[in-house]
RNA sequence: UCCCGCGUAGCUCAGCUGGUAGAGCAGACGGCUGUUAACCGUCUUGUCGCAGGUUCGAGUCCUGCCGCGGGAGCCA
């Protein structure tokens, strides 16, 4: 078994043997550099032509980029190595040979690379990235396992359910018509009364055909679900969920961040409390600045821009207008024009991240929303059943994953995010 | 769906008020003990997105279509 380049600062002196991918080869006259990348680390090996065997040096001399080769070597520490410390080689194997590789070290277009996405993963930046992806991940399970939330898989094969039929992929399902599942919110407000802290956390669907740098028509979403918990617990628990999540990216992805370039100063400010401003709120400070915005329009990504370029951490907006939120949502007692929801939004342009409610948890006022939407009732029969078998008062929210990342890493656009992004015009690779 | 911009070599791009195709990188060969996207020299590479139009002549101007990027709307 081959060692891992991590573990070399460990080894210095010690002959190893490291199995990667080449970076990069550099070929002198009497010395070349064979630039090792395994996945754990990067390591610099040296081929000096009078120390090796002729073949060790024909074929150390001849690797192209990205090829797959085993370097043996002994470990030195050396101050003109990126690392610290470098490999001389004494040997080479060739695992895998690669032909031209079409990604350069250099600029590429973003259609060049995302057509070579599965080849663009191998790359500084998209590693970096998807590496704090993974973190994020672990990340959000570590926080609701810790809390005693369940993890409930919601399905993706659905029938008609959900918000709005327009923005559901369809697809055939022995005949029948079937979508794919754009939210687990109605499953797991299902399972609530069987566990009480749920969550689920898959892909979701949305058909919507937006051309931005924050919208993937798949993309990952985590749902929480909580009963016996009101509008204002639901915000406790996503200030305390997003806390977490930055936290553990900055702990654990220091050098991924560095990588990205990211200001980590900008996240260490992202501790309790949040500012919490509810709609009618923003409204008024807006036009104070002389926006002219209407109360009962819903609020545009200017509006959206400019409330969270107020303050320095993320924003909680709550209570929007009925008119502009999801059926499901419960009606806001001190203001009927208003239902018992918000949405975060991140700073530094990510925008909204969270978008989370209490639920109608009475049997007719759920109805008549329906009715109103204009909705099929029939259905929604079984999440009607909920408020007629002991239903009580509950509150959840989805956090896009991408978006989170995306805002984390500070990169400009949440593709990069995924590893094999889904975007209107893009299916493969 | 709407608005704005772009489409020239394998890749990234230049190409002026129209005059018949260029650079860097990649690739091949040669040179150089220490490079960090190495450097130096030589060589190879084109349906100028597609179709039509204006013109003596179109990469360049006009129209339509296609593709891509950004934004709006919608949302996470």
């Amino acid at each position: 078994m081959a060692h891992q380049i991590r573990d070399l600062p460990d080894r210095a002196g010690e002959t190893v043997t490291v199995s990667g991918w080449t970076a990069a080869v550099r070929v002198h006259a009497r010395v070349a550099f064979v630039v090792l990348r395994d996945g754990t680390g990067v390591v610099q090996g040296v081929v000096v032509k009078s120390a090796v065997p002729e073949e060790v040096w024909t074929l150390a001399t001849t690797l192209t980029q990205e090829s797959c080769v085993a370097l043996s070597g002994t470990v030195r520490p050396d101050p003109r190595a990126p690392g610290g410390h470098e490999l001389t080689v004494t040997g080479v194997e060739l695992i895998g040979g690669s032909e031209e590789y079409p990604i350069q070290p250099k600029e590429h277009g973003v259609e060049f690379l995302l057509d070579h996405r599965h080849l663009w993963l191998r790359s500084n930046l998209q590693r970096a990235g998807l590496k704090v992806r993974a973190e994020v991940e672990q990340a959000i399970h570590d926080f609701l396992y810790e809390r005693d939330f369940v993890r409930v898989d919601t399905p993706i094969l659905t029938g008609a359910i959900g918000e709005s039929a327009g923005t559901l992929f369809e697809t055939d399902y022995f005949g029948e018509r079937a979508f794919l599942a754009q939210t687990g919110q109605l499953y797991v407000e299902s399972a609530c009364p069987a566990f009480r802290r749920v969550y689920c956390f898959g892909p979701t669907f949305r058909a919507e055909k937006s051309k931005t740098r924050r919208h993937l028509t798949e993309f990952w979403m985590v749902e929480p679900e909580v009963a016996f918990a009101d509008s204002n617990d639901n915000m406790d628990l996503q200030e305390a969920f997003v806390c977490y999540l930055v936290r553990r990216a900055l702990e654990r992805c220091k050098a991924e961040l560095e990588v990205l370039g990211r200001d980590v100063t900008r996240l260490e400010s992202v501790v309790p409390p949040f500012p919490r401003i509810s709609y009618s709120e923003a409204v008024e400070r807006l036009n104070a600045e002389g926006r002219e915005f209407e109360w009962g329009r819903d609020l545009g990504a200017v509006e959206e821009a400019t409330i969270s370029s107020w303050f320095d951490r993320p924003v909680f907006v709550y209570n929007y207008p009925k008119e502009a939120k999801a059926f499901y949502m419960k009606e806001n007692p001190d203001d009927l024009r208003t239902v018992l929801c918000n949405d975060l939004l991140a700073p530094e342009g990510a925008g909204e991240i969270i978008g989370g409610s209490q639920r109608e948890d009475d049997h007719d006022r759920l109805l008549a929303r329906i009715h109103e939407e204009g909705l099929p009732e029939e259905a929604y029969d079984w999440y009607l059943d909920l408020r007629k078998y002991g239903t009580f008062p509950h509150s959840g929210f989805g956090l896009g994953l991408e978006r989170t990342v995306g805002w984390i890493t500070g990169r400009p656009h949440i593709r990069e995010l995924v590893p094999f992004p889904r975007l209107i015009n893009r299916l493969t690779p």
